[in-house]
RNA sequence: GCGGUCGUGGCGGAAUGGCAGACGCGCCAGACUUAGAAUCUGGUAUCUUCGAUGUGGGGGUUCAAGUCCCUUCGACCGCACCA
């Protein structure tokens, strides 16, 4: 008889054998198959790891440790995305150094981590605040700017005058400060940028070769936002001096609807209105509608209002470069200048937002496609059967045809050229703080700026004691003096530092490279180790990710790839996402609404492997789903169950009732395909089924063991110690065969006219025949005729009588 | 507004177009207990039985629909005056 089910003591005794032998620590080995399996690293924050945590990392758990039974070479790494605010802040709070901050916290997230039993590859721990770290993160950049991809630009960047702070845009939500609630206002500053727009299209391109969840992939595409049209020049000209004039650019994306014109509008921020600067006769009240605009940006633009502003350019006039009608220019807040060429020809027939604007200021609306009724609203027809009118060189044409023949009448005469635009911005690159990578950039007043060569790097911080924002938007770092004085690299000469710091995705966006070979000081990844270890087979990550980090890393890793670090341009082969737990009360957990599930508490009570049970059991992997206190403990009596098997050991008992090979098929293909869930209650069926006979075969509870090892390693490894006298970790992960799946005979559900009716007992792969001989014998269609039989092997029999 | 996901018992959730509700929680009954906890066994969609109805509502395709198509209502997520 064994003993009581004791975890505390089982799950120390395992994690400790584990961490002291380097159980997971994996070693370059060509003769072994590798596989890379990546979690996002998580944030050290003071508030320690939260259940949420536990389900993020425990789908790739289950599969780095599958993969070991099964042979592999398995990297399972860890490390900590240091940088932040949240440390910074805390630390400003309490008067420490964020260095402090940071590696208390980091000490605490290894033990919670430990306690769980998790299979990390620790010896290769990497921490982003490290200087050994993000040298390398550095050196990126400065590669990236050698190449012009990293530039300056002035910009608006978002500032609390209450809390005189540079806020990131994750700080200032519709344009309030999430901490005193005033409104934010916009500075302009130089400020770095990478081009990332560079990149669209291959960004976009590359996720056909890649295998991401379909809501990942369709994610990315929307925030990538290729759109197709022409670019269109417009002449403008003042009415004063017709030689002094503007060809201004239009982005359309329905060039066929060109004899539709009837007014231009820039955005407020347009350069041509400093072109006209003396022919705007209106300058005073254009000058108004600018200032307003710029503090309106944020605040106002987020709420679209129907209500259209704007201002007439007078003393210029358009002309229609197709049509020849004379139009007139507007500058109004709708067009932005971000995106396109800040400027657009409106189309108030068949553009809601033009339409609204043309019936404020009362401007004519031009049918140009037929079909809808313009007096009411736009018609914006995306049928592309749909037919042009009152067009005269595309009259008749459907829309995708008009299209084609607009380009090419407009790239004939010179007019305008078919153009591709993507929404996605330049990633700005840049925080205001000090608790970041400083900018390896100096300023030479005779070179401009200067890159740091790779031995100048790491660029540390300074040590300072106050690193409080400063209340001019600049960076904490030029309040440091001795610091800021540097050599340029270039002519000896004197320079100043950048002071600005990266933004927090910069770590993150090349770490799972770093993985690879942790500790090389040569090369941010060393080239064997590359070699061997990419790419990631697999990543898991949340949702909130996708459109940031997840694309972001991949632009990264374009970038080595590019110049050679990298052997592929894609990083990660496959990505899958987990959903929320949310508090038990089914919202977000939040401190502030006290549902908050803390994993060690859960650990105390339950144990590591009855949450890892329930944290995968508690529904799909992909949904959230809330924390149920009630609900554990289905998932604690069913290792309870588990921990009695061992007492149920005999040989020679009736076996007819479990089929293994299908139980291992359901299992491991539920795995690999994300469905924990069920895999569980597979699990669960096989339990209650030799628990219901009180017996089990030392085959059947060794394959039990080993298929539960992944989510329970604590258990399984201390039975099958016990009963196998061996170390589970050396035990082989059980095949199945195909042809056993199903078993040799089948409950067939016959329906008449679709509605089941009764069942038949046939032998596998029995035919037609047999079957309905089956039926008859049972007189289930009571003495009807059959009309016709619908019969699928092995599935199912329907009668039409 | 655009893009996406999804509506199934009291609850979390299962169902390659083929027996709807697996598995778990909760609940009910019984067993063991002086009693409770724990554990074990059985039951648990709805309707008054017979056998009929059931996957947000309406329509369609099919021998067969939770699953596919159209339409409508609702929830959630992402982006957003994106030209």
């Amino acid at each position: 008889m064994a003993k009581q089910y004791d975890f505390k003591t089982i799950e120390k005794k395992w994690q400790d054998l584990w961490y002291s032998t380097k159980a997971f620590e994996p070693v370059e080995d060509k003769s072994k198959k590798k596989y890379y399996s990546l979690i996002e690293f998580p944030y050290p924050s003071g508030s320690g790891l939260h259940v949420g945590h536990i389900r993020a990392f425990s789908s790739m758990e289950v599969i780095s440790r599958k993969k070991r039974l099964e042979g592999y070479n398995v990297l399972f790494p860890i490390g900590y995305d240091a940088f932040g605010l949240p440390t910074e802040n805390y630390a400003m709070q309490t008067k420490r150094h964020p260095r402090e901050v940071t590696d208390e916290n980091i000490k605490k997230f290894e033990q919670q981590l430990k306690a769980v039993g998790y299979s990390f590859a620790w010896d290769r721990t990497v921490d982003t605040t490290d200087p050994k770290f993000f040298k390398w993160t550095q050196w990126i950049f400065v590669e990236m700017f050698k190449r012009g991809l990293a530039y300056k630009s002035r910009t608006l960047i978002n500032f609390c005058p209450q809390c005189k702070v540079v806020l990131a845009n994750e700080e200032s939500q519709n344009g309030v400060c999430d901490r005193c609630d005033s409104q934010v206002i916009q500075k302009e500053k130089d400020v770095w940028f990478l081009r990332i727009r560079n990149y669209a299209e291959r960004l976009l391109q590359g996720l056909s070769s890649v295998d991401y969840s379909e809501r990942i992939r369709t994610e990315q595409q929307n925030w990538i936002g290729k759109s197709q049209g022409a670019e269109i020049v417009f002449n403008i000209a003042e009415e004063a001096d017709l030689k002094k004039n503007y060809p201004l650019t239009v982005f359309t994306t329905r060039p066929d609807t060109i004899y539709g014109v009837t007014f231009l509008v820039v955005s407020p921020e347009h350069p041509m209105l400093d072109f006209f600067a003396k022919g705007i006769k209106n300058q005073k009240e254009v000058k108004a509608y600018q200032d307003t605009a710029k503090t309106k940006k944020e605040i106002d633009r987020i709420h679209l209002s129907k209500d259209k502003t704007g201002i007439k350019l007078s003393g210029l006039v358009a002309k229609n470069p197709i049509s020849g009608t004379e139009i007139p220019v507007f500058i109004a807040d709708y067009v932005m200048m971000g995106y396109g060429s800040g400027a657009i020809m409106a189309v108030p027939g068949h553009d809601q937002r033009d339409w609204d604007f043309a019936k404020a200021f009362n401007l004519p609306i031009i049918e140009v496609i037929a079909g809808g009724d313009i007096e009411k609203e736009a018609f914006a027809c995306k049928d592309s059967n749909a037919t042009l009118v009152n067009s005269p060189l595309i009259n008749g044409l459907n829309v995708n045809d008009a299209v084609n023949k607009m380009i090419s009448v407009l790239e004939e005469r010179g007019l305008g050229k078919a153009k591709t635009d993507y929404k996605m911005k330049d990633w700005a690159f840049n925080r205001q703080r000090y608790w970041g990578e400083p900018i390896p950039i100096v300023n030479c007043a005779k070179c401009g700026q200067v890159p740091l060569p790779l031995s100048e790097l790491p660029l540390e911080l300074p040590v300072l004691k106050d690193f409080s924002p400063t209340s001019d938007a600049s960076s904490p770092l030029s309040k440091c003096t001795d610091w800021l004085k540097a050599t340029c690299p270039k002519c000896g000469g004197k320079a100043t530092r950048e002071t600005d710091t990266m933004p927090q995705w910069a770590g993150s966006s090349w770490y799972f490279l770093r993985y690879m070979s942790p500790e090389d000081s040569n090369y941010a990844v060393n080239p064997k180790a590359y070699d061997y270890w990419a790419n990631v087979d697999w990543y898991n990550g949340g949702m909130e990710h996708v459109t940031r980090h997840l694309i972001y890393s991949r632009f990264w890793n374009m970038f080595l790839y590019d110049i050679g670090a990298v052997d592929d341009s894609e990083p990660y082969k496959r990505r899958t996402y987990q959903g929320l737990i949310l508090g038990a009360d089914g919202e977000k957990m939040a401190k502030s609404r006290g549902n908050t599930v803390n994993p060690d508490d859960v650990i105390k009570a339950y144990g590591a492997d009855t949450l890892r049970v329930f944290i995968l059991f508690i529904g799909d992997y992909e949904k959230p789903a809330p924390w149920s206190p009630e609900g554990i403990k289905g998932s604690e009596r069913f290792i309870k169950r588990v921990w009695n098997l061992q007492d149920m050991i005999c040989d020679n008992c009736d076996t007819s009732d479990l089929n293994l090979d299908a139980l291992i098929k359901k299992v491991s293909e539920d795995y690999e395909s994300v469905k924990f869930n069920t895999a569980i209650a597979h699990l669960m069926t096989a339990v209650n089924t030799v628990y219901g006979r009180g017996k089990i075969t030392t085959k059947e509870l060794n394959t039990i063991l080993i298929l539960l090892n992944p989510i329970a390693p604590h258990i399984t490894s201390e039975i099958y110690e016990s009963v196998n006298k061996k170390d589970i970790l050396n035990a082989k992960y059980p095949s199945w065969d195909e042809s056993k799946v199903l078993s040799d005979t089948i409950e067939l559900p016959v329906q008449v006219l679709g509605k089941l009716k009764g069942k038949v007992v046939v032998p596998l792969n029995a035919d037609e025949k047999l079957v309905l001989e089956e039926i008859f014998k049972q007189d289930i269609l009571k003495g009807a005729t059959i009309k016709k039989a619908v019969y699928v092997k092995n599935r199912i029999i329907n009668l039409i009588v």
